[in-house]
DNA sequence: ATCCCGAGGG
DNA sequence: CCCTCTGGAT
């Protein structure tokens, strides 16, 4: 086999990695521009391999258009490609977001389900997105493993270099207090993305910690 | 495992 | 040119 001496971190070893990346942004917190629950979720659902940047380019134009789900709902397909043209993958998101918009106006009268299980139901919604929504939106504590997440964890071996990103969510919430989560989560997001970014790969993990 | 998919950076 | 971006559905 050719990866089996990766050897994780102890528990200890992980929250003291966990805890320099979180004290090195204090002050992080999500980048995605909203102003309703609803508009999150349609952000978050454009944000799949897509940078922030590029979502909040859309999103003012897309939310003075779109005002609700009732609107967003009735909208023609096509009209909805044209708002998010310039995001990846906007023929498949622009269905999603209809059909998220018809489910949440028809089923949930035009309100966002504050319930993991609901959310994930939605068309264009997973995991990571849901817990994005929970957290941001309603302040439950929730640690949503997108790529950054996935391979800080992995680049420090706090999980395998196999873990799907439900094995490292579960791993940091077991690692963490609740309360962090959330903080944690944002913290790991712009050290993945401005200190140690992919791109940066035969170097230490440990010479980007403070 | 594969597809979707434009923009930005190196 | 190539790689990456707060993934999800099939």
């Amino acid at each position: 086999m050719a990866n089996d001496n990766e050897k994780l971190l102890s528990d200890d070893q992980a929250r003291e990695v966990l805890k320099r990346i979180a004290s090195m942004y204090p002050d992080a917190k999500g980048e995605l521009k909203w102003d309703t629950v609803f508009h999150l979720l349609c952000a978050v659902l454009m944000s799949a391999q897509t940078t922030d940047k590029m979502v909040n380019s859309v999103t003012p134009k897309f939310y003075v258009d779109y005002p609700d789900s009732f609107a967003l709902a009735a909208a023609d397909i096509t009209d909805i490609e044209d708002h998010i043209k310039t995001i990846g993958l906007y023929r498949t998101k622009a269905k999603h977001l209809k059909e998220t918009a018809q489910i949440i106006s028809s089923t949930y009268n035009g309100e966002v389900p504050k319930d993991k299980k609901k959310l994930v139901k939605l068309p264009g919604v997973g995991e990571k997105t849901a817990n994005v929504v929970l957290a941001e939106a309603f302040g439950i504590p929730a640690i949503a493993v997108d790529t950054h997440v996935s391979r800080i964890s992995k680049r420090f071996k706090i999980v395998g270099e196999k873990a799907t990103p439900h094995q490292i969510e579960k791993r940091l919430e077991q690692l963490l207090p609740e309360q962090e989560w959330i903080h944690t989560h944002h913290a790991m997001i712009l050290f993945g993305r401005y200190t140690m970014p992919a791109r940066a790969k035969n170097k230490d993990p440990y010479s980007f910690l403070k």
